[in-house]
DNA sequence: TAGAATAGTTTCATATAGCAACCTAAAATT
DNA sequence: AATTTTAGGTTGCTATATGAAACTATTCTA
């Protein structure tokens, strides 16, 4: 196919990129993880991650700007700021837990520590995994990028042209 | 890579940082989307996503260093080179498809196209939830960073822990 | 009222990332 | 044999990121 191919993300709807556009930066994970881990305030940041402060104050703007954290001002100690997790933010759990569990498998010699567990059996959580819209689980072979435009066929059409595929 | 740059990983025993060292620079994550789509040759991930030679050539030698692809000679041109997802790679779907989903959820204006579907019924996939180890589906409110010391001790003893700070 | 703490901002220097353009080497095609 | 294709190096330049240190402006505390 000798034709001249436009660029991924513009000719794919794909969250992915837009999610990297927040969310890719170097710090912003990790203060996502410290934001989960109860820390709210700029100078707790700074010492828990070892940032330097010009960029954790880039870094903690533009993740209100998008409304991951929200910024209020501290009741108690009015020269405080806090900065807390939006709906938004929490929604990340699922995508930082996997990267996570992706590291302790792979890249981590010593065990983590602390663990994420259920409040209420104590215990670890699962992996996070894929599942179909009925929950059974599904590893990568079972799953097909499909065009939106014929999402509402039939699954027989689809399963023929599989097999057609296969044999060819 | 890494020499005068503060090392993301001191902090805590956690898998994240190390994630991030390998999965956070910029084109990782659609690169390794790109892989997911089935593309495997240099010219193919170049055109896609219209990325510099030289970024692409390197950031493709550390996904091969981090096996994360692995890169083999195409058999029946042997000029070309195949990148291919090992089974490492593979595990990042999970990773890849919750980042996707959020930035579907709260980024996208259109919807998404192609959509990931289950070979099965092809219907789209469920979202990537947070279970506890036996399946039920979790909340962020209904986890806790435990110790990984007192993994061991029973369930009742952290109940009542909860609740007496719950009191206070 | 005089410090000290908090959350920044600003400045300056360096490191890294990014890109385009050109070059190489090997293999395929003609 | 000459040309084209493919992967990927190198060079030179610019833009952005990063970090340390110093500086502000509030607000709290003694």
């Amino acid at each position: 196919m000798g034709t001249l191919r436009e660029p991924l993300d513009k000719v794919v709807a794909c969250g992915l990129p837009q999610a990297l556009e927040v969310m890719g930066e170097r710090w912003s994970f990790l203060i996502l993880r410290a934001a989960f881990n109860g820390l709210c305030h700029f100078e707790e940041y700074l010492s828990a991650l070892g940032i330097a402060r010009n960029i954790l104050s880039n870094r903690l703007s533009k993740l209100v700007e998008n409304g991951i954290l929200k910024r209020e001002p501290c009741p108690e100690d009015r020269r405080k700021v806090e900065y807390r997790l939006t709906e938004k933010g929490l929604d990340l759990l699922p995508a930082l837990l996997a990267l996570k569990q992706w590291g302790e498998k792979y890249t981590l010699t010593e065990l983590s520590n602390p663990v994420v567990v259920d409040s209420q059996d104590w215990l670890p959580i699962g992996p996070i995994t894929i599942r179909a819209h009925d929950g059974r689980e599904l590893s990568y072979r079972d799953l097909r990028w499909q065009d939106r435009s014929r999402l509402g066929q039939n699954a027989d059409e689809e399963r023929a042209k599989e097999k057609e595929k296969a044999e060819a």
